[in-house]
DNA sequence: GAAAAGTTCGG
DNA sequence: CGAACTTTT
């Protein structure tokens, strides 16, 4: 046993393949302590919804797996990061502490911390970029400033120098305290956690739908390469089809790096317009993280601070757990919220619908439907489920809200052309059961864009 | 199929 | 400047 262990610190890049701080652990040749700490109390740091404890559970035990098969055991340990990882590194005695990049504002804080506060101490501490394509600082417009608008942002991007190529997955690895962990540091037991729902057990739609973990993470991508690219471009946007890629919440918990992603659709399909607009998704994952990284406040406050004067009118809270549970009587929009509350996910252009119906039609404040997905999102993260719902709401970046006032009925009948995906999850239209929507689409239209002449007027 | 219309960014 | 913009009427 080496007398000086290297610390690898697991965050949202639960995964052992593409991972450059342990691959630098390894590099670096002394036995490692893997440690995830689950961090309900730094100042700042958002805590967990529901549906992304449920995730988390299961690609903890996942990785916890892989670890082990490769010989380390992967340490749990609860409470605020800056004080575990201090006393973790006592406790072991530890030379080096390694971890990838997070680019939340609460997160660098923590992060800059340890690392200057181990770094006096003599630790060698080094950090890597590994969740983004793209470091959030160099990619600038042609007068120095951050993009706030998608499309000149990715051809930047695109025009950068290429993504590293993934790292391997290490075969194996010289655990501290040996492979079953015992002679290294004690650790929780993850169902001490109680990150799994049991009264009630809501989960079981959550079962049926997603496989959390680093294997199924590479499955689903070659699954979806195979099937589903080809016809991405125009098929994503069909709610009635399962032609999404739905690696979400593989990315959010950095079960596959966006580096594994990118060159993998490269190599099957280079210059395909599939290729093409399925990396530009990933694209808006970039942006949204961006943007993040540029303005941490992302989740509380509007990015295009004129929105602050938006005449949101008194909510009834009545109105909001009709559109949380799906009662609105607008029927894409039902499907949607039932989608999502059985499932934990909803399609891409489902979001969009809801959270225009939301904001626009509701007129209710874009932070009560930001929070609601925060809860029952298998995928939300501080960047992409702020970021998209600015961007519908008009406040954020790349928004244009003229032209996101959407139409619910039009888009059900340009994208769920057969009723398939209204009628699997509103089956009560089928008996002609179809109740009043509980808000006129044209009236409450012409209340949105009223309420942001407000807005116009405070610039 | 055009107009509604505001903003950003590169040329 | 003018092209671009996950749309609606």
């Amino acid at each position: 046993m080496g007398a000086t262990p290297s610390i690898v610190w697991f965050r949202d890049d639960l995964r052992v393949g593409d991972h450059p701080a342990l691959h630098a652990a390894v590099e670096r040749g002394d036995p490692i302590v893997a440690v995830y700490v689950l961090d309900e109390d730094s100042n700042g740091v958002r805590p967990l919804g529901g549906a992304a404890k449920w995730w988390l559970h299961h690609s903890l035990a996942s990785l916890a797996g892989d670890l082990r098969d490769r010989g380390v055991r992967l340490v749990l340990r609860r409470g605020p990061a800056r004080r575990v990882i201090r006393s973790l590194v006592d406790e072991v005695g530890a030379g080096a502490v390694f971890w990838n990049r997070r680019y939340g504002g609460a997160e660098r804080e923590v992060d800059a911390e340890l690392k200057s506060g181990l770094s006096d101490d003599g630790l060698e501490v080094r950090s890597f970029g590994a969740s983004l394509l793209f470091e959030p600082w160099t990619i600038r417009t042609g007068s120095d400033t951050p993009f706030s608008v998608f499309t000149p942002f990715w051809k930047a991007c695109l025009a950068a120098d290429e993504p590293r190529h993934p790292l391997p997955a290490p075969s194996e690895l010289d655990g501290f305290g040996g492979a079953d962990g015992r002679g290294g540091p004690a650790g929780d037991d993850l169902d001490d956690w109680e990150l799994l729902p049991t009264h009630p057990d809501w989960a079981g739609g959550l079962r049926e739908t997603w496989e959390p973990g680093e294997p199924a993470a590479h499955r689903r991508l070659r699954a979806f390469l195979a099937d589903d690219l080809a016809d991405y471009a125009t098929g994503r946007d069909r709610l009635d089809r399962e032609q999404t890629s739905r690696l979400s919440p593989h990315l959010r918990w950095g079960e596959i790096s966006p580096h594994q992603v990118w060159h993998s659709t490269r190599e099957r399909a280079a210059g395909t317009e599939g290729a093409r607009k399925f990396l530009a998704e990933v694209g808006w994952r970039e942006f949204a993280w961006h943007v993040l990284f540029h303005f941490p406040e992302l989740a509380t406050k509007n990015w295009r601070s004129e929105f602050d004067a938006f005449p949101w009118p008194r909510l009834h809270p009545s109105t909001l757990t009709a559109w949380e549970r799906g009662r609105t009587g607008v029927p894409v929009v039902d499907a949607a919220m039932r989608e999502l509350w059985h499932t934990g996910g909803m399609h891409n252009r489902a979001r969009m619908i809801t959270a225009s119906f939301l904001t626009k039609n509701l007129l209710i404040d874009w932070r009560r439907g930001e929070q609601w997905f925060w809860d029952t999102l298998v995928d939300a993260d501080h960047a992409s489920n702020p970021f998209g719902w600015q961007w519908v709401a008009g406040s954020g970046a790349d928004a244009a809200p003229y032209f996101r006032v959407f139409n619910p009925e039009l888009q059900r009948e340009k994208f769920d052309p057969d009723g398939r995906y209204v009628g699997r999850w509103v089956p009560e239209l089928d008996d002609g059961d179809s109740p009043e929507p509980i808000v006129d689409l044209r009236e409450t239209r012409a209340a949105a864009l009223a309420a942001y002449e407000h807005v116009k007027a405070a610039k």
